[in-house]
RNA sequence: GGAGAGGUGGCUGAGUGGUCGAAAGCGACGGUUUGCUAAACCGUUGUACGGGUUACACUGUACCGGGGGUUCGAAUCCCCCCCUCUCCGCCA
């Protein structure tokens, strides 16, 4: 959420900010204006004639004391009107809060300056290229064929089990995705010093308006019921990536400025109902409903918050560095970047079959937009309270690598290669049908 | 699902509808004393949003799980909701 003061006091830098996100949010601007002025001149005058009411009851309090009741009424009588005026001014204030908030809540981050202004994933620069294209003496098969040859997946049984979108991973296939959650993890966890964090898969509402998937996204997201019973719905919300319960962890909480920053993984599936995006690029496992994913989760403070991003993608990079995976690294353009976020870096690995980059990784720095939303701050040395940077990055997501995965590694035969990393949690060098 | 208990400041824990933003204790911070440390003693010690000031000082409002209600006035009375704990049932 943006700060309605620098709204207030920076108008014309919101709304050039937000207007380089090509979504005409900038237009919202004076109707925030216009409600927080409202609010703003009814709150004054509220408050004014509660200090007036207070010091009357005080004093009926005092003539009771004294036994004057006759006093007493006379004063009673005198305050009830102002009770009215008083009744009447709150609820007008409450009113306008609510729909002033209503909007803050649905305008984007404003981009950091340093960020590129574009329109879309075409405008974003690359920022590196890490290794080179893998070259095959034969035509690479896609992870689709692979996956079906090997008996990694079992596409048609899982759209018998729950639909399309979804993946049942098969033996070597189940065995392979488990050593990835496994590397990953230790990686992070070992070498990376983030705290393992395994949490809920489900969320309630809060939780998703924190990291600002709420209210504006509502439809891309599962709800689920209790039951039958209908009342039940809405009230949690399968986790769309471990970002949502792991950076409100301390939602509402005021941290010490040592304990930061603080740096948390956590494994968990996602669950996205990718609601209109059927149908493109929906063949094998690209765009599912389900996926398992290794997020990293960082609250810092404001000062460091970009030099920890670039640490954040260094994290996310090494996993395909130790893979041996070949990518590239962008930066998002103004117009290409999430909601929450105010830098973001994408990084994508080369998929050899699909003859194409996938995106794996996202690593965003959300500045204090979050934290705002969910009232998480920190009490600097001197008893300051100041809201922290949030950062989140996928360290990676697990579908995407597996593609990237298979098809680097596929063989002549048909076969897959282990590679080194792999092997000990796969106890084997090859894979094979 | 059934029965019960409870939610008050950083923590523990008082609080008859009226000088209650809230006793007391602990902790923390500052000071005195002191070879050092400790102890003792004295003092300070919540948050948010406003007004005010160069900055302080000072000052207004709200906040005792959340939301409503009664009242001139609510931590206290009434209603609804949420959460936690204990026991029982069911269950991985």
């Amino acid at each position: 959420m943006l700060d309605v003061k620098f709204i207030r006091e920076h108008a014309d830098i919101v709304r050039q900010r937000l207007a380089t996100r090509n979504a005409g949010d900038e237009l919202k601007i004076d109707q925030v204006l216009a409600l927080d002025e409202q609010r703003r001149t009814a709150l004054a005058e509220v408050e004014q004639l509660k200090a007036s009411r207070n010091r009357i009851s005080k004093e009926i309090g005092i003539l009771m004391g004294q036994k004057k009741p006759a006093e007493a009424e006379a004063k009673k009588t005198e305050t009830r009107q102002i009770g009215d005026r008083i009744t009447a001014l709150d609820k007008l204030v409450a009113e306008v809060e609510q729909q002033r908030d209503a909007l803050l809540l649905q305008l984007p981050n404003l981009p950091c300056e340093k960020v590129k202004i574009g329109k879309t994933a075409e405008d974003n620069p690359e920022v590196r290229v890490w290794g080179q294209k893998p070259g095959f003496s034969f035509k690479p098969k896609t992870h689709v064929e692979l996956c079906e040859s090997l008996k990694l997946i079992d596409f048609a049984r899982a759209a018998k089990i729950s639909g399309s979108g979804f993946i049942l991973y098969t033996h070597w296939g189940a065995r392979l995705e488990r050593a990835l959650i496994q590397m990953l993890l230790n990686l992070h966890t070992l070498e990376h010093d983030y705290t393992e964090i395994s949490p809920p898969f489900m969320v309630n509402r809060d939780c998703m308006v924190g990291v600002g998937q709420f209210p504006k996204f509502v439809d891309q997201y599962y709800g689920v019921q209790e039951g039958t019973d209908a009342s039940t719905l809405g009230k949690l919300f399968l986790i769309p990536t471990a970002e949502t319960p792991v950076a409100n962890i301390h939602r509402e909480e005021i941290l010490k400025e040592s304990q930061l920053p603080i740096r948390y993984c956590a494994y968990t599936p996602c669950f996205r109902g990718e609601a209109g995006a059927a149908g493109v690029g929906t063949r094998g496992m690209i765009r599912v409903h389900q996926f398992d994913k290794v997020e990293l989760i960082k609250i810092t403070k404001p000062e460091e918050g970009y030099a920890e991003l670039e640490k954040l993608v260094a994290n996310a990079e090494r996993v395909l560095q130790l893979l041996g995976l070949h990518y590239r690294v962008v930066q998002l353009c103004t117009g290409d970047m999430g909601f929450s976020s105010a830098m973001t870096y994408d990084i994508e690995v080369w998929a050899p079959g699909q003859g194409t980059y996938l995106e794996v990784s996202s690593c965003s720095n959300c500045e204090d937009f979050q934290a705002r939303r969910m009232n998480l701050r920190f009490k600097t040395e001197t008893g300051e309270n100041k809201f922290p940077h949030i950062l989140n990055g996928s360290g990676t997501a697990l579908a995407r690598l597996f593609v990237a995965l298979v098809e680097t590694y596929q063989q002549a035969d048909g076969s897959l290669v282990v590679p080194e990393v792999l092997k000990p949690y796969l106890k084997t060098d090859r894979i094979t049908a």
